[in-house]
DNA sequence: TATTGTTATACTCTATAACTATA
DNA sequence: TATAGTTATAGAGTATAACAATA
């Protein structure tokens, strides 16, 4: 498919796709100019680069940061449902379906019918569950986190949590 | 709270969903265990926050902060070709063609054929797109990187972009 | 042969409406 | 009527292979 994008612009004569122009830069560093001054976009460039490394840190045992965060919730709140498990995380009730699913079928998990309100599903871990995520804990601390504190240093790591938990909280 | 949460799960009888559980837990609030410590943990959620600001900033100008960034990448660095400006970003080549193909739609860049490589579409702004540019600045200073300043301070707000920067970079 | 822009495609995330079974 | 879990679906965002034009 070829010269659908013609757009006439007119604005000022910038020129279609078709002209030319005479690019005679040379292939020095791309200018950032105000992007690193943007604090969403520093933001979201380190938040990939973390993920990615916490991804690498636990792929001996597959788990995704959510899947991680997902067990972790339900461990240290034994009895709640799949509604109070997802709200916390931000995840969304339809979405966890799927979600508590995958981590069902690995056996990390299970749902429980509640014998108070029989619509509720209460989450748990199971014993492969809990070892599962306790050495996943373990490779966090001493592979993800750790490298964490090289690069920033312990007070700066503090004084960064701080400030996201701020963000995450307040704005 | 009142009852135990029975059930003795273990790996070799996970139990089905039809199991029903003594749940009488109350709904007090959910415990975030070690996720509150987790640094991609906070660093995600803050930059969910500041990126629905963002939009909401600059909702008037419909724009992205991704589509943001590439205006003002595209503005700083006139005469680059399509691939280096996705490739500073960290968009992928086949994804930001659609991605111009909005913004030229809009009117806001234009694609030119390079004389010197033509196979090279050279990026440039519209006027108009100058002119969205500009005020989308503005509408992020004034209003989006002021309300951090406000919750951060200044200094916070500073020490916290160098952070971000370095894990970008260094991590 | 290699590269630029492109198409096609697929997989993950996220978001909304509507169904079911319970309450 | 309302709620918990679910299904279906749609839209972003992201990833890879391959093709045409050009180098």
């Amino acid at each position: 498919m070829t010269g659908s994008r013609a757009a006439e612009l007119n604005a000022s004569k910038p020129g279609k796709a078709g002209d030319v122009v005479d690019d005679h830069e040379e292939a020095g560093q791309i200018k950032m100019g105000e992007l690193s001054e943007l604090l969403g976009y520093s933001l979201k460039r380190a938040q990939l680069r973390i993920f990615d490394d916490f991804i690498r840190c636990v792929a001996s045992l597959n788990l995704t940061p959510a899947q991680f965060s997902v067990l972790l919730l339900i461990d240290r709140n034994p009895g709640r449902n799949q509604t109070e498990i997802a709200n916390t995380l931000g995840i969304l009730r339809p979405n966890f379906v799927a979600m508590l699913d995958s981590l069902e079928s690995r056996e990390l998990c299970v749902r429980v019918r509640s014998a108070n309100d029989r619509r509720s599903h209460i989450l748990m871990l199971t014993d492969n569950g809990r070892t599962i995520l306790a050495r996943a804990k373990k490779l966090v601390a001493t592979k993800h986190e750790a490298r964490l504190n090289e690069v920033l240093g312990p007070a700066n790591r503090a004084a960064l949590l701080g400030m996201l938990a701020t963000l995450a909280r307040d704005f």
